[in-house]
RNA sequence: CGGGGCGUGGUGUAAUGGUAGCACGAAUGCUUUGGGAGCAUUUAGCCCGAGUUCGAAUCUCGGCGCCCCGACCA
């Protein structure tokens, strides 16, 4: 992608009402656009990191069995109504909408009621069993207060699994095998996550659990041991700061985290109220188990970013990353612009020549074909190499490269990575190696 | 929903009752080019409504919006 030809462009100064960093920086960045509190446009460069989250997400669910489906955004009243939700519960921060006098609808806050009623009408027999089904999709919070930029919106990116299983025993295999997986998914969008147990939400006479990110930005606060064996949401800890770890005998800490992701056990409430019943092997009815499990998307990458950043801006991990290299020029002498292009058209193999729209970019690529690597190459010719420099520490692609002449002056292309201070150089023709 | 703070060009700000100004951005031209460059010209603004006043960005009331704290958060 050419950075001249790129929607957004980046901003100097930070909006004034901004406290929280993930806001201040994606906003500058350009990576997203505020329709108003706690609802946000996505940019080219956001919808990017965002579609890249997705993708890991959508791997690690299918890795463990789940198969992705689209519900509505647009919900019955009467399905709410069944489980007692359209009142209580989420119910109160439920987006109603009239259509026309006494038909109301909800504006999707979950998805437990109307998956739910599907598997009730699919699922027959033990042999439909066990089933997990997931998808990824924009829900809505009537939120009290939508704060934090992308951490608390009421309108925001999600990803939701649920189970369907004929034993306990196998319902709590899944669980275990989901935690796994949203560790891998975490570990792969670069955070480093404390599973923590939570309030049972009326789902469970035991806990649910949290994937917490430690994080003054976030707005939950968890007591945990530093080896962890052992981390409780603070709202139902007894345990406090201070106190022994009940394994290792550490003293316990406490510190602001964000949950990025949840999983509960459900047991049959839902099922019970939507008659989702299968027949067992020895002939009789019984109540299917279900669990849940909730990433949030937009809030993930929000959470990347109050966790990776300095004073000059956001530092993506290397696989959500909107682009994987930055090349920019400096010093647009003819030598310099006709180098730097090459190598834009050859690490980019796919690259558009120059043309008046931009384009889709390498992550997406034409015709389905992907680049070899994903550049954003700054080609813009009336920007100095102060702002470049600046628009490359603030965007935080993992890998600059810098051509000028004095880097031409020795064949070579400097490298730098975004978490590290040194610079190198590198040859022209052995960047390719380098890079891979 | 309670408490606090705040609404001035696209962004950041100044003017506190008397001509709305500055910087960045954007546009044109020339000069520049290793950390947000220079000169010249141009562009664009008082959240909305009512009131007080000869006169309101400024004072009063109401509304709307944004941020923060609290309550809330499957």
């Amino acid at each position: 992608m050419r950075q001249s030809q790129l929607f957004t462009k980046t901003q100097k100064e930070t909006p004034r009402d901004e406290k929280s960093v993930n806001a201040k920086l994606l906003l500058r960045g350009g990576f997203i656009h505020k329709e108003m509190a706690g609802v946000y446009t996505f940019l080219p460069l956001g919808f990017l990191v965002l579609r890249k989250i997705e993708n890991i997400i959508r791997e690690e669910m299918n890795r463990i069995g789940g198969q992705e489906i689209l519900m509505p955004v647009l919900q019955p009243k009467y399905l709410w109504q069944k489980t007692g939700r359209w009142k209580k519960g989420i119910g109160e921060v439920m987006y109603k909408t009239l259509d026309s006098p006494g038909k109301e609808f909800a504006l999707g806050p979950t998805h437990e009621e109307i998956l739910t009623n599907i598997i009730s009408k699919y699922v027959k027999s033990y042999l439909d069993l066990p089933l997990a089904i997931y998808q990824i999709q924009t829900k809505f919070r009537k939120e009290p207060r939508a704060r934090s930029g992308l951490l608390r919106g009421r309108e925001f990116g999600m990803k939701d699994l649920y189970s369907f299983h004929p034993t306990e025993q196998d319902f709590k295999n899944y669980y275990n095998l989901v935690k796994k997986s949203y560790f891998r998914i975490l570990k792969r969008c670069g955070l480093k996550t404390i599973f923590t147990e939570a309030s049972g939400a009326g789902f469970t006479e035991g806990f649910t659990h949290e994937f917490q990110v430690i994080s003054q930005g976030g707005e939950d606060t968890i007591v945990y041991c530093s080896s962890f064996h052992f981390s409780q949401n603070k709202e139902i800890s007894k345990s406090k700061k201070g106190d022994q770890c009940p394994v290792c005998k550490k003293i316990l800490k406490q510190s602001k985290s964000i949950e990025a992701g949840n999983i509960f056990p459900l047991g049959t409430k839902y099922s019970r109220a939507m008659r989702a019943f299968f027949i067992n092997k020895d002939g009789k009815k019984k109540l299917i188990i279900m669990g849940s499990y909730g990433i949030g998307i937009s809030r993930m990458m929000g959470a990347v970013v109050e966790v990776f950043h300095d004073e000059k801006g956001i530092i993506w991990p290397k696989e959500i990353a909107p682009f994987q290299i930055h090349l920019i020029e400096i010093e647009n002498t003819r030598e310099v612009k006709k180098a730097a292009e090459k190598l834009y058209q050859d690490l980019s193999s796919f690259a558009p020549r120059k043309r008046s729209y931009g384009g889709p970019t390498e992550a997406f690529g034409i015709g389905g074909q992907k680049a070899n690597f994903e550049v954003l190459y700054d080609d813009r010719i009336e920007k100095t190499a102060g702002e470049k420099f600046a628009d490359c520490d603030l965007i935080g692609i993992p890998t600059r490269l810098v051509v000028s002449e004095r880097t031409l002056a020795k064949n070579s292309v400097e490298i730098k990575k975004r978490r590290e201070k040194k610079i190198r150089l590198v040859k022209i023709n052995n960047i390719k190696q380098t890079l891979s």
